[in-house]
DNA sequence: TGCAATACAGACCGAACGGTCTGTTGTCAA
DNA sequence: TTGACAACAGACCGTTCGGTCTGTATTGCA
């Protein structure tokens, strides 16, 4: 089977590999010195958080990364659990809205852009590399959604502002008919988060190695489904 | 918006509401009183790890539920994660598979069998009362699926044996003529998984009291976009 | 019945963790 | 220069957890 990778289009994400940050790596030098601490504290919180998760990333470790101690943690924030809101919420923002987001603001196709910023993800070496421990909203997800309110909320509101932004290129989409009028835009942008959300995860524990091959195919002919009218020639290479 | 769980068909589905043990509710009282222990052992573990997840279930949690001591425990396990390894196989194999396997083991019409399966679970309650703390399988594969071999092997087997079933359902559905015979099955399999994970997930966390009527609505189009019919696709690599 | 071997019971231990508290250093305005 | 407060530094503490170890009850077989 050919690779669903191969054919990438001219794609209108104004996402630029080169400039693209990610992992977080940004310079804050320029910065007064409490911030730094306090945005290297959030930085090594959201990095353990990311790797081994909120209950397994201890503060020794964090404290250790960010090159701080307990003293500068404590007077920054309240506890563990306000330093890991502020970091995950500080860095979804960031980097991955950065990624996920930006792309869809205007776009008008949102099958294309979809399938490209798919298509860039893979390119650029972010699915194989950058997806070792899955993605930091679905991690937090699983393990927090449930025990916590707070974690939950924050969660919440990151995917409801996701889906707003998708189901607005759904409905420009299908005002400028590039998506079937007939399908629901709300459902529809929930189940492209939930597929999204789906096919990470079943990456992080297959030892297949064509998994996202695969599940890419799969993944663009359901985005094709999406297209309006007869199917033939909407594939476009 | 009508729901989509309106109009359930009478479906071959082998399962029957009355006799469906869901959650893990088996008598065990004839057997010997070792294996009793032991049993009992396995099943509080299961639940404590699928409300708390494997490292916030404390052992002392799991010793009282199941009303047996330490000694009783290290007595038939080498240590918690043995425990746990013989929870999770034993359960997904026992409760899991009984529902999401057994129907699609001689069904050739997988989408329809996959809608019934939906909607049965929907009326049945499963999905509002029992997936409170989502499915024990993507609770496992979120907290331990990179963190330990030995789990992301045991998800990737039941991952591996799920996906053929539901390969084999997607063959037979083409040669029968009710699943276009241009997908590619395996793919297909994995999608489906995959959707499902996202599915329970998105649920989790969502405040909106319609996300499983709206995820309903938008899963079961994609289900159809795999019939065949006047969309048959020309997305070919 | 007696004797191993199995099947527990539960006190105990060391490690690790989140959080506190006291002391020290840096910063900036008066 | 100096006082006041912010910004740390790091020893210390109580709790919790997984795991061990010794002792006791139960069971199956000779």
């Amino acid at each position: 089977m050919a690779s669903p990778f191969e054919h990438p289009v001219e794609h209108p994400l104004k996402l630029d590999p080169a400039t693209v940050k990610f992992p977080r790596d940004r310079d804050w030098s320029g910065k007064p010195r409490a911030e730094q601490t306090r945005l290297g504290l959030m930085k090594a919180a959201a990095a353990e958080i990311y790797e081994k998760g909120y209950n397994a990333a201890a503060l020794s470790d964090i404290l250790q990364r960010a090159g701080a101690t307990k003293g500068a943690l404590y007077h920054h924030f309240a506890d563990k659990k306000a330093l890991a809101l502020a970091a995950m919420d500080h860095f979804i923002r960031l980097d991955l809205w950065e990624i996920w987001l930006e792309p869809f603001r205007a776009s008008d196709d949102p099958v294309l852009t979809l399938r490209n910023l798919i298509i860039f993800l893979n390119t650029t070496g972010v699915i194989d590399k950058g997806l070792k421990h899955g993605c930091p909203v679905v991690n937090l997800t699983e393990e927090m959604g449930v025990q916590d309110e707070d974690f939950r909320t924050l969660i919440d509101e990151v995917n409801t502002e996701w889906r707003k932004v998708l189901v607005a290129s759904l409905k420009r989409g299908q005002a400028a008919g590039n998506v079937r009028p007939d399908i629901d835009c709300d459902g529809t942008a929930m189940l492209i988060l939930a597929i999204r959300h789906g096919v990470i995860s079943y990456k992080k524990t297959s030892s297949d190695p064509d998994v996202m091959a695969k599940l890419a195919g799969a993944v663009f002919e359901f985005l094709e489904s999406l297209r309006p009218g007869e199917r033939a020639a909407t594939n476009v290479h």
